[in-house]
DNA sequence: TGCTAATTTAAACGACCGTTTGAACTAGGA
DNA sequence: TCCTAGTTCAAACGGTCGTTTAAATTAGCA
């Protein structure tokens, strides 16, 4: 109702702009429940009701700035797979993952991206199942189709598991950069560049995705695994 | 100060535990930001006021509630590696990592146990990490001195990463029990066991740990961990 | 210029929050 | 028995929250 297709007779644009950007950084500093419209229409400049006035409610501003958020990775993640496939019929396994797997850029300019899925997934599943699912699906079928593609041997639904895991092991870097540090104190933070945490993701999904486990021929027992306990 | 080492007048023992109690399922079902005092006194079925009188304040109960928590995940995995260690002089890297990640009975004791983490994942990391380390340091510490004699090929350092990644993917198995459904809508829930996902899970970890990688000869493409960034 | 609707504003509303208070209650020790 | 300290209780405090309201302001259009 707000911005409606007429021409907009104030800077509204603009003040929809400013609450949107403060979303993203507010939310993602703090979380959702922990921040108030109070900080976010005080650090956009611009007046309380404005955010309601706009976005309807605190709930559905979270959606937009989430939006905001993902809008950008789907973009790349989907331009670099075209890229591979202009390139090769069948891209290998590594170039898909680490084109699927390399968010420097967005964890680089969104110094709270991290954060901001964190909340998301503190939300209930209720909430943060359909809204991952709805906001990834389109690039997920597409970079699972290749892989699929690029692992013929490997069952549809042990790939799912192993796509399921690596998206684990991602998540993991995006949130803590470097490995936690469980050991002496003494034992420097040991820090080096995002990429090499990603060269070493990429190595270790590699392996998961690509090793021969469970696919081969035997129905369903977990052939390597097999005994319980 | 309250529960001194003097006998206690009153049955502040029950009243304590029930407010535990209720504390675990509360901050997991809702998170600790978004469940009330109120709540939980309810559900514990005691006065307010005993909540900040037993634990002192929200904060504390909060940290009282995860040692709760975690204590019988960490008693397990100590269990299981010196019961390893009892029956082989060098435990094989998938004992190991399935002795680690099979929680199956954490998240079936406490159907919330998961939720409670993503809630710590979600604070600011200048709270979670301390914590996390703080909690999990002694017997992250054991497994690795036992992976790493496991693994004596792997470099420390590029351990430590794998390690970490592979809590990242046990983290994803027990928070979303199944692969995301990112595809039609028709594909039915596909839902197993947690035992069926643990599998794959062992398998997958395995073989990222257990891959030559950067490791033995060098070359391999990109020398990622060894030298700076 | 006046009309009109979109937008912005200050102020308030009602609700819930964590915490504190001081009195009431309980039971062991004298 | 009274005394005392641990525990529980109802009630309130000060504060922040999301949302709403109605007046003020803005800018396109006749």
């Amino acid at each position: 109702m707000a911005q409606a297709s007429r021409p907009l007779r104030a800077d509204s644009a603009a003040t929809r702009e400013s609450i949107l950007e403060a979303s993203v950084k507010l939310f993602g500093e703090r979380g959702y429940r922990n921040t108030s419209l109070r900080a976010i229409t005080d650090a956009a400049d611009v007046n309380l009701a404005a955010a309601n006035y706009h976005f309807g409610s605190k709930a559905q501003l979270l959606d937009a700035a989430f939006e905001r958020c993902i809008a950008p990775i789907n973009d790349e993640r989907m331009r670099r797979l075209r890229q591979l496939q202009a390139s090769s019929s069948s891209p290998s396994v590594e170039a898909l993952v680490r084109a699927f797997v390399d968010l420097e850029f967005a964890l680089t300019d969104n110094e709270h991206l991290d954060q901001f899925l964190a909340h998301l997934f503190a939300e209930p599943k209720s909430v943060s199942v359909p809204l991952l699912e709805k906001t990834f699906a389109p690039v997920v079928q597409a970079y699972f189709a290749a892989l699929h593609a690029a692992l013929p041997d490997v069952p549809v639904e042990v790939l799912r598991w192993r796509f399921h895991l690596m998206i684990g092991s991602m998540i993991q870097l995006a949130r803590f950069r470097h490995p936690l540090n469980f050991f002496q104190a003494d034992s420097p933070p040991a820090e080096g560049s995002l990429q090499a945490g990603i060269d070493q993701l990429v190595e270790f999904v590699v392996a998961g995705l690509t090793q021969p486990g469970t696919s081969g021929d035997g129905a369903s027992g977990d052939g390597a695994s097999g005994d319980g306990e």
